[in-house]
DNA sequence: GAATGTCAGATTGTCGGACAATCTTACATC
DNA sequence: GATGTAAGATTGTCCGACAATCTGACATTC
């Protein structure tokens, strides 16, 4: 309720349309330091698992321990980090059940958005339509794997745009979220993201013939498809964490 | 991932099955004052757009400020209350596009649990018939308007509770607690609840039957009316309001 | 008279230090 | 082998302090 505390603010007082384009950081320092901290976990620079110390924190980023105490508390809330009382937080680990999880709830909320694709605004329909554009252009352009992710999640994101409901999106962004952490552990084995490009240029197409149904069903396909594939690199990573354990 | 840092914690050090129903309360004292805090909001003790200022709030509770920093950044994540930099925290006014947003959020989450009846567990589809009785129970025991909106927003999460993910329940209870905010604004000025252990009574009616489409149909409309009446009281408020300004 | 500059008060954002409570680990004891 | 004890580490909570920022009132300028 009362949303949009985001940065660009309208202000009636000023009446000319001037000042368009300019944007002030207003982010505080625990955003900053947050923001550091999901980069570290999406780029796989930590772990999973592994702890993240308050004190040593603070000092490493020159913050007081509070301020990265704030921050860690954002990880936590969004399912990047887990806290247990009095052991600190520690980077999620995913589990199968978890991606399991993550891969059902997110087709309910694509399934919402394409079921909704005949009513939804023409600007949802075109963000969708960009997104993928972005997507397959990154393909072409040979992007790295970590930039395909982003591009790929945000197409799924942009479907969900369709329903026209922020907190639907931000639901599927919380989702989103997570799913990225489980990539980037996956992929510090496997770096490579699949070429899916093709595969949403086909979802779109149905969309645009306004085969809701035939859109549906391709998007079960493709999700089933999506956490196969996410389960069986994790199993792989499992196990090279056992052997690694042994040899030891 | 890594879920449940709940209360029960089910060591496998213990061998026997005893020493069950013991419970030590692990809250933190950060918890206890967030709690409170809900429960003034949602008791419409602290209406609506009131500043929740953090001395005040730690003199008053006898806690510390950086307490209750972060029983308020609880509570801002939760969409109760909301921060303005440099501004505070003030507790959330529900406006009527928010209320869309949220009916229509539920609809997608609630219509995904009906969706699912015919392949939920056993135990999802009991706890659906469990909490129902509850509701109707209140009713009949003349409950007050507060724990009877508590059985009520606990059935539709119940729904929810079809699709066997935990995280789409927890989008559910987020919109929810989101919900009864707006409830409890509004219902600081017509002190009583809707009586529609009845119209539950028949959506269950339609699922145990497994006429899912039927059901389907059902929810849509019980949700349209649970929209256009909270809509409606929320005008009235707002009216009242207006006039009380004008008459100051 | 409207826009702008300035100041004081209030509140939050961030910091540093401090201490108690708790967990872990290792060691000692029965 | 189970239990008790001590040390070290880490978190949970608190206090006090200061800078940054917002608000509002007042003075200034054109």
């Amino acid at each position: 309720m009362t949303a949009s505390r985001t940065s660009t603010q309208d202000d009636p007082r000023v009446d000319p349309p001037l000042y368009a384009g300019l944007t002030v950081d207003h982010s505080s320092t625990v955003d900053r330091v947050a923001d550091e901290l999901r980069r570290a976990v999406f780029d796989g620079e930590l772990e999973s698992g592994t702890p993240l110390r308050e004190v040593a924190l603070a000092s490493s980023l020159g913050v007081s321990r509070p301020t990265v105490r704030e921050a860690l508390a954002l990880l936590v809330t969004e399912g990047l980090a887990v806290r247990e009382p009095h052991r600190g937080v520690s980077v999620a680990s995913p589990d199968p059940d978890s991606v399991r999880d993550l891969c059902r709830a997110r087709l309910v909320l694509e399934d919402a958005g394409v079921r909704h694709w005949p009513q939804a605004e023409a600007a949802a329909r075109e963000r969708v339509r960009t997104t993928l554009a972005a997507y397959t252009g990154a393909v072409r352009a040979g992007a790295g794997y970590r930039e395909l992710n982003e591009r790929h999640l945000a197409f799924h994101v942009s479907l969900v745009e369709l329903t026209g409901s922020p907190r639907l999106v931000a639901a599927q962004e919380s989702l989103v979220r997570e799913l990225r952490l489980a990539l980037a552990q996956v992929e510090r084995i496997r770096r490579n993201a699949h070429d899916q490009a093709d595969t949403h240029a086909e979802l779109l197409a149905l969309l645009e013939a306004d085969d809701v149904p035939g859109a549906q069903a391709f998007l079960v396909r493709h999700l089933a498809d999506a956490e196969e594939a996410i389960l069986a690199a994790l199993d792989l990573r499992a196990e090279e964490a056992a052997s690694a354990g042994t040899a030891r």
